[in-house]
Parts: structure tokens; C-alpha cells; sequence
DNA sequence: AATGAATGAGATTTCATTCAT
DNA sequence: AATGAATGAAATCTCATTCAT
């Protein structure tokens, strides 16, 4: 009965684009707050503090990204069509949202102690891929552990040519680069 | 000839200490200098200001590893010596000196708009090697602008697999791995 | 009739349990109205600001204790009997109401200054108890303003024995000290 | 070499005046930086934080009477003796110093939690006087934990005298009351 | 030369109070 | 009528940097 919250959605945006543009730090809750047109103290109503909201922005990005490539591997059955889903999912995320990929390359290691140990997270998702493809012989059988020695290859082959399609040293959009990097993917995935 | 500067080494490795266990803006001039046992107007003999600083240590660091994978590569004759031995290197440094690692994870993005655009990077490195690999025909000559690519995907590989170990998602030290990430990235480069 | 003020008593009971434990100043509207079990603005329908509400709450208790003592002094004949019988029913009720001695001794230098000048307070029935012993010569007749050294004599013994117990120096309840502290304030008033 | 410390003790003797007058809550950082002559930044190099500063405030005043209550005591033989000279050092130190005894009225039930409990305060300097006292047979033998009580009177008609004309219900100096208190409080103490 | 006290500017946060729903 | 979101104003505190000693 109480008016019902309107500059929560408005912080949110506000806070991920100066985020972005300016660095966490680089950015002030007055910034923010005129930005999204409101006061500053509506900020601590939704959130404890700055930091707070930092998490929250990164926490729910993490879960949205999560979900994505869930869904988009649920969908198909073999190895290259689940590698490709997700990487095409996941660029087309990033596409049309630039900010989001930015901001989590910004926060992701200063955030990582924050992160809570039951919280399943992007990299859990590829390490099941990995497991799963080994169960179905998809992959050769790979030795005790070396399943996320795989999975870190794969995310870092997805992870830095969005990287390089970001500072612009190869061009865009990064859809484009699904392909070649689902094959790369792959090649390291099925070695013998 | 003046006596060396006694402070100078002292901070540089305290700042490097505590923007790791701290983060940057989390790390106080105060701290710096008490954790080096100086005065915090010191710091200023050595440095225009705290951000002079920050860049001081990203920008000589890089230059470190850049010179270390130049040195490296130019001993072999190869190109899986060469992605070998650059490797071996690399994680070598980073298993003696972890902080080093971290620090440069934590700021590269932030830091990225700071560097000079004639700087040669470590990434240039990588990126002239696989360029010389298709020039001596040791990998299959890439489309223009895919050297990048592939770049890009043995950069990954090598950087998340670090990232795993930092993290802890694999067992250490970060040497043990050089095999598997070299046979990785030599995967992704002979692509047919 | 209109019904009765349903939030008054919660918050005011809720204001001061939390008063007590965290200090005035330290207790904001928010925790109040949480503690109590209503909105923060339902405190604004009954008193004009929080200032009131503290102010409030302490006159009340002031004018509380004064009748307490009135009545239980008019009961007496004898000034023993009158002293006693003061002292046992004020410590009965601390005993009863921790807090509200709590209370009082946390905000009484503070809100000095908002007493109204003719507001009849504990402190004049304790001197018009000495008045009308002299009067009655139940004790030596006291020089002129005299009085009131004995009144803040009695006060002393009273107030402090209870600070004494509230902090555990002497073990409680407050009421067992009834008759060591009448026979002191006794002894204090029939001097010679 | 640096410069020594210009603002701490300006800005003790502001916050003492600006507590009294204003009360501590009701005085801002600002308020006392201005009234002391420099920065609101200084008080933070001198105290932790505001409530640190009212808190070293408050132990230091209560180690002085502490100090002032022993060396006056130690230099006489005879209960009466001492607790004249006790009341008379402490009493003058409050005409003196009004805003000290002042300052301690306000914040001393809102500190109680914050003194060490291996601090010696003055109170205890009172129950040692009255614990010696009964070895030396100067008064009756206290029953066990009476010795508190009777030191809860004595403290409590000293200290509420002195609220007395504090508030100016009997007329200063506080001096001249050294006698009847004294007198007052030995009558309490020698109670059969 | 080296210190660390002092500072100015600004950051974050708090809080009583108001107001749209 | 009652809520709790929003606010303005201020409070506390931080921090890189300067400067007197």
C-alpha cells in the first residue's frame, strides 16, 4: 500500500553503464544516483552500500550468464552442438550488451572472494559439459582432474577473443567468431 | 655517483603486496608506507602520485614478462619450442612470484586505456610468433586477421589455466601444467 | 468513542528497550518502528517528532515516580515510616522496570533543559518531605536552604545505591537495600 | 623532524566545551574542528574516530580525579581527614572546572560499557577508604558487601550535592558544602 | 633529507521526516 | 489509514597530497 519502488531498475542501469565507463571506484554514489534520477539515499533503501550493489550487479550477472548456457545446452544433444550453443548464446549476449561483459571483466577477481562456495557459476556449467562428454565417450576418457584443465582452456579460448573483440584487435561483433571458436573448442577437447 | 634510493624497492613490493590482498583503492599511501617502513611523503620522491605508481608497477611488469617470452622464444628453433619454452617461462615466474600474477589480473582492464599505444605488450609477442609460424609454414596459413584469433585462443589457454590455479580449481604449482597447455595451444594454431 | 491508538504502547515500550541498550542517539526511527511492529510513519501520528517521543517518554516516567511517591507517602505518619515507605515503592518499581531507571539515568542531564519550570518533579516531594519534618520537628530545624542539601543528601544515598546494583557492584534485587538505605538517610537528616 | 602536533590538545579543550554546552551527540566533527582552530581531518590523526575521542575524554578525566582523590587522601591519618580532604580536592576542582564534572554527568552511564574493567576508578578509591577504614576500626565492622553499600552513600551524597548546584538549586561554590557533606558522610559510615 | 601532522576536497552513509500510493 | 519508498540535509570519515619542522 506503500508507493511501490521506482528507482531500483533505474540505480541498477545507472550504476552498470558509469561502472563501465568510468571504473567501480572512478564512480560515486552521487554519479550514480543523479544518473538514474533519484536521490542518493534511495541507493542504501535496495542496497547496504556501495559494495552491496557492486556484488548484487555482479552476482546476478554471473546467474543470468549461468542460466544461458544452461538452456541453450539442454537444447542440443551432441558435444559441438551443446559447444556451439552456448558459445552463440553467450556472444549474443554480449553483443547486444557490451556493458555486461565489460563490467565483468572489471569486477570478476576483486569479486571472486565474494562469491558464495554453493553458488553454481558460468565455469561450473563447461565443467559438466567436459564430465558429461567424457561419460558419452564424446572425448577421450580424460585422467583424474584434467577435466578442468580442459574446461579452463575452452573458457579461455571463448573468454580472450572476447576480449581481443572488445579493445577492437580483431573486429566485430563477436558472433561472427562462434564458429572458429567452437572448433578450437573442440580440437582441445577431443585430443587423444 | 648518488647513493641508490633506499625507499624504492621497499614500496614497490609492499604496494604490490597489499594492492593483491587489498585491491588498489582498497590500499592507503598510509599502509604502503608503514608496510615498507618509510614515510608516506617517500613515496613521493619516487612517484608523481599514487596512480603513477599503479602504472609504474603494471607497465614494468609487463615489460618483465614481455622481455622473458622474447628471451625465451628466441633460444628455439621450433614452433612447439618455442609456445614450450615461452610457456615454461612464464609459469615459472608466476609459480616464484604468484603476486605478480594476481596484481596484473586484478588491473589489467582498468589500466588498459593507460598504456601507450607504442608499447609492445606480451600479447605482441604471441602474436608475432604465430604470425612467424605461417611465414615458415608450420601451421597452416591463417585467413588475414585470423593470426589474431588464434592468437587470442593460445593467450586464453594459457592465461584460464593460470586463472585455475590461482583459484585453486586445480592443484599447483602452475609449472606442472606447461605440457598440457603447450600441446593445447598447438592444437588450436595447426588447425587445418 | 474512537478506538484506541493501536501502535502508541509498542512503540513506546519498543522505543524503550531499545533506547536503553543502544542509547538514544543510537536508536533510530527505523529500528523503533521495526521493534514495534509498525511503520515508521505510524510513530508520526502520535507524537510530533522523536525528540517528543524521548521527551514524552522521560516526563512520563518523571511524573510516574512522583505520584509513587506521593502516595505512598501519604499513607505515613511518621517521617521513618514516610521514608520507607518512599524508598521501598521506588524500589519496587525498578525492580519491576529495570529499564525505566535505565532510561532515566541515560537521558536526565540531557533533557534537564525541556522540563517545564512548573512541572512538579521527584525531587520536590523529597523536599517538601524534609520541609515538613522540620516543620513537625521531627528533625533538627535546618538552616535557610538547608533543606535542600538534606533532600539531595537523601537523593544521593537513594539514586546512587541503585546505580550500584543496576552495575552489579552489589548483588540485586534493589529492594533488599529498602531498610539500610532509609536508616542512612535517617541518620543523615537527624543530625544535630 | 616532522612538525609536532599543533591541534590535539585545542581540539580537546573545544570538544570538552561543545559537549557541555551542546551535548556530544549534538555536536558535530565540524564544530569542533572549527572551534579549535584547524581541520575536521586532525581529530582523526589524534582518535580513531569521534567516539573515540569522547570515550579518551571521559577515562582521562576519571584517571585525574582518581589521581587527585588518592593523593588527597594519602596525605592524611584519620578517616575524617580524608574524607574532608577527599570531597574538598575533588569539590574544588569542580568550581574550577565546572564543564569537567558536567561533561562526566552526561556521558557516564552511556560509557560504562567502555571502561577496562581492570581500570581503577575513583569509586573504587572510595571503597578501599571505607575497607580501611573498618580494619583500622574507625567504624563499625560492615557485614560482608556492606562495605559497597556505605560507599554507594558516600559517592551518592557527594555527587548529588554537587548536582545540586550544578542546576543551581542551592547556591555555589561547591566549596562550601565541603563540610556539611562531609559530616553527612561520616554520620552514614559510622552507623552502628 | 625525511618526517608525519595538517589539510581540502570529496566520499559514503545516516537519519528524521515527508509523501505518493 | 497505513505503509515504506524517497528525500534533503547533514554527519562522519577517508585519502592523496602538501608543508612546517
Amino acid at each position: 500500500m506503500a508507493r511501490p519502488p521506482k528507482a531500483r531498475e533505474p540505480l541498477k542501469q545507472a550504476a552498470l553503464e558509469l561502472f563501465v565507463e568510468r571504473s567501480v571506484h572512478g564512480t560515486g554514489i552521487r554519479e550514480i544516483a543523479k544518473h538514474a534520477g533519484c536521490s542518493e539515499a534511495a541507493l542504501y533503501r535496495h542496497w547496504a552500500n556501495k559494495e552491496a550493489l557492486v556484488t548484487a550487479l555482479f552476482q546476478e550477472h554471473m546467474n543470468d550468464v549461468r542460466d544461458l548456457l544452461e538452456n541453450a545446452i539442454a537444447k542440443e544433444t551432441t558435444l559441438e552442438g551443446k559447444v556451439r550453443a552456448a558459445c552463440r548464446a553467450a556472444y549474443k549476449l554480449y553483443d547486444e550488451h557490451p556493458q555486461v561483459f565489460r563490467f565483468v571483466l572489471l569486477v570478476q577477481h576483486e569479486l571472486a572472494k565474494s562469491i558464495p562456495p554453493d553458488m553454481r557459476m558460468p565455469q561450473d556449467v563447461v565443467a559438466d559439459l567436459v564430465r558429461d562428454a567424457a561419460v558419452k565417450a564424446e572425448i577421450p576418457k580424460p585422467a583424474k582432474g584434467e577435466e578442468f584443465l580442459l574446461a579452463a582452456a575452452v573458457i579461455g579460448i571463448f573468454l580472450e577473443t572476447a576480449v581481443y573483440v572488445l579493445y577492437q584487435r580483431v573486429p566485430g561483433p563477436l558472433s561472427r567468431y562462434v564458429e572458429p571458436v567452437t572448433q578450437s573448442a573442440l580440437r582441445v577437447l577431443r585430443a587423444k
